[in-house]
DNA sequence: AAGGTGACTGGCG
DNA sequence: TCGCCAGCCACCT
């Protein structure tokens, strides 16, 4: 039987033009409202890319120091702090979300239930 | 241009 | 619920 995948894969990987992907999800990021995050998949498939987690952290990372993006308000699914604490930059962002009420689990991870930002429709 | 790296995630035991 | 493994996609050299 013939491949038939036409468009029922569901993900339809429009091609897009380098750094389209890199400034919709800083577009994205901004738009995380102060005392809320958002998961690097989250990000990912606002941006487009429901597969590309990784990518949104590639993004982030490359982020200057004048940059307006609120990278700290991203995190991983579960709500820990994934950035090598070796930039150090680890217990920024922590410090920067908790200046921001953003409540921790004794384990240390973001309460999710009440800071997790989905997108537009979620907030 | 090609391959390696990683600020992730879903699936499985 | 937690830890481990493989797949994924964009970025960088």
């Amino acid at each position: 039987m013939a491949p038939s995948f036409s468009s029922t894969d569901g993900l339809a990987r429009e091609r897009r033009p380098p750094g389209a992907f890199a400034a919709d999800v800083r577009s994205w990021v901004q738009r995380i409202p102060e005392g809320k995050v958002a998961s690097y998949g989250d990000i990912a498939a606002l941006a487009g890319s429901p597969r590309a987690a990784r990518g949104v952290g590639a993004v982030l990372n490359g982020l200057t120091e004048g940059s307006d993006v609120p990278w700290w308000r991203v995190v991983n699914r579960s709500g820990e702090l994934t950035i090598p604490a070796e930039l150090g930059r680890r217990s920024l962002q922590r410090t920067l979300l908790m200046s921001e009420d953003v409540r921790f689990t004794p384990g240390g991870r973001v309460d999710l239930a009440r800071h997790h930002w989905t997108g537009p429709d979620g907030e």
